[in-house]
DNA sequence: TAATTACATTGCAATATTACGATGAATGAA
DNA sequence: TTCATTCATCGTAATATTGCAATGTAATTA
């Protein structure tokens, strides 16, 4: 079908998965690691970084903008890319609650 | 046309892209969810859990075994699936280190 | 052996994602 | 005003994902 039966699962469950397609194309990775390096950049600085065509990039910019990971401010003619420190928290906090509650098991008698 | 362009981009991003995959359905958070909760299940468990066909669930489960973040060991007739400690380890500290990676900017000038 | 249990795999339909050319909108420069 | 720059959006083609019924496989039980 394609089509994800969202309403089986819990909004944390729901909500790491949201955040963790936001992470799921190699584009985006590189652009959140780029915005993470220099701050902040522009579209057209992207499509020079990597080979990707302006639209395709501004596609990718634009899922990151709507999960709020990036936000960007219109600067004249170009717009200026960085990431939103609050949600940036919020999903390193998100991530973090769910590695850490791994406990090993004491016997392995597991796998 | 669908096909990322892997090539584009440096292994560390292609393997985080890769790991967030695994998590960007919230029918995989749960099973990983339930397992770090339970230790280890089974299939027709997590069938139970939640409300999905077993087929599903065994696609999603093989997925997971194929990015190695959970094993699965035949036990008779069942096989007992749960969390792979190693690249449990591994996948929390790739994600942790790109988390940390962030440092707010000293002036707001960017966004 | 025959039936049962627990999973995996196959095949398919519905939907989502990725990529990009073409085009549109807005700003600034000549 | 006209042109160039920057970015968003639209439309479309290629491919990937999701979900499940049907079926296959292997071990256990009767």
């Amino acid at each position: 079908m394609g089509l994800t039966k969202t309403e089986l699962f819990t909004d944390q469950q729901n909500e790491i998965a949201q955040i963790a397609k936001a992470f799921s194309h190699p584009a985006r990775v590189a652009i959140i690691l780029h915005l993470l390096k220099i701050n902040a950049c522009i579209n057209s600085d992207l499509v020079q970084e990597m080979g990707l065509a302006q639209a395709t990039i501004s596609q990718h910019l634009r899922e990151l903008k709507e999960i709020g990971i990036v936000k960007g401010t219109i600067e004249g003619v170009s717009v200026n890319y960085c990431i939103n420190a609050e949600k940036w928290e919020e999903v390193k906090l998100l991530f973090n609650e769910m590695f850490e509650r791994y406990n090993p098991p004491p016997t392995n008698d597991c796998c």
